[in-house]
DNA sequence: AACATAAATGAATACTTATTCATTTATAAA
DNA sequence: TTTATAAATGAATAAGTATTCATTTATGTT
């Protein structure tokens, strides 16, 4: 709580006026972070554009974002383990991925995308970045445009008919 | 440091006798549940089998040993992101994961696979796995037989050429 | 300017947890 | 049995970190 308030610019004490605990801070973080991460995969995606089109950008997105704010991926992912989100955080943030549930069913509507339960596409595509990303990072090796392009394939050949 | 000693049936004391401290109790322990996955990895594995036998066993025993050591591959996961691995681990794990890179390489000199790095293809299939398992941990979804055979048919497809 | 309210401070407190060490208990050898 | 060595103990210490609160500083109103 020392160092978040010294990161901040303000004293321990001012932190716990505008969140109850430490509980309280972690949980509404871990909301904003997921809604802003949604909200930056959804950029630039027009739901007019053929479908792929529309996936690949948002796939991008996804990437892109947990490459930039890798502090923050790894923040969320630690949460998921940790004892200090909430049912109600829980709940909320489930919400929040809506967006990214209804590409997944339209790419099933449009008969792109094998027969398989939404969520675990979802899962599917996430796994897959999370998993690129984090190793790119710690490995020291940067992830190079011929990378992602693999990256992007291996995900897309994986659900496609 | 108090709480592993007494699930390990000892006084604190004693934990500090065959530890120097926490970070190598960590660093130790990271290693030896590095080691054991690996190995639960290559259970009946037999390299005279065709490639897709063999291959699908191997990936079918890194998801048991997510699902029925969840509580390991949370530790692992956790360790990833932690300030106590220490570069001689770091190394030492890595030797490790050698018979996965080479049933990989395995599949791309046969030409099942696609023409992609062989880690990058590694990581895609540690990541949809991870993934997989985590969501359906934690959604309190178990995996059924059908949402692990979709699960493995994405994850081939992406691979495959 | 005087007053009231809100926001901020950081040292002190309370709680948690890693580590030490003087002492005890077990094991083996003479 | 006696002696020596190794292993184990857990209360005490040290270090770290969350939280409180009496006091100070800023902001706005009459």
């Amino acid at each position: 709580m020392s160092e978040i308030a010294r990161e901040a610019g303000l004293a321990t004490g001012t932190l716990y006026i505008y969140f109850k605990n430490k509980e309280e801070l972690i949980n509404v973080l871990f909301a904003r972070c997921r809604q802003s991460s949604i909200e930056n995969y959804f950029q630039n995606y027009d739901p007019a554009l053929p479908f792929k089109s529309g996936f690949t950008t948002v796939w991008m997105n996804i990437l892109q974002y947990r490459v930039q704010h890798f502090d923050k991926a790894v923040f969320m992912d630690q949460c998921y383990h940790s004892p200090f989100l909430n049912e109600c955080t829980m709940k909320l943030t489930k919400q929040m991925i809506k967006p990214l549930f209804k590409l997944m069913e339209r790419g099933k509507e449009e008969n792109v995308f094998k027969e398989i339960d939404t969520f675990s596409l979802m899962v599917f595509v996430i796994g897959s970045i999370h998993e690129g990303v984090k190793n790119a990072h710690y490995s020291r090796k940067p992830l190079t445009k011929t990378a992602v392009n693999n990256m992007f394939t291996m995900c897309w050949d994986g659900m496609k008919r």
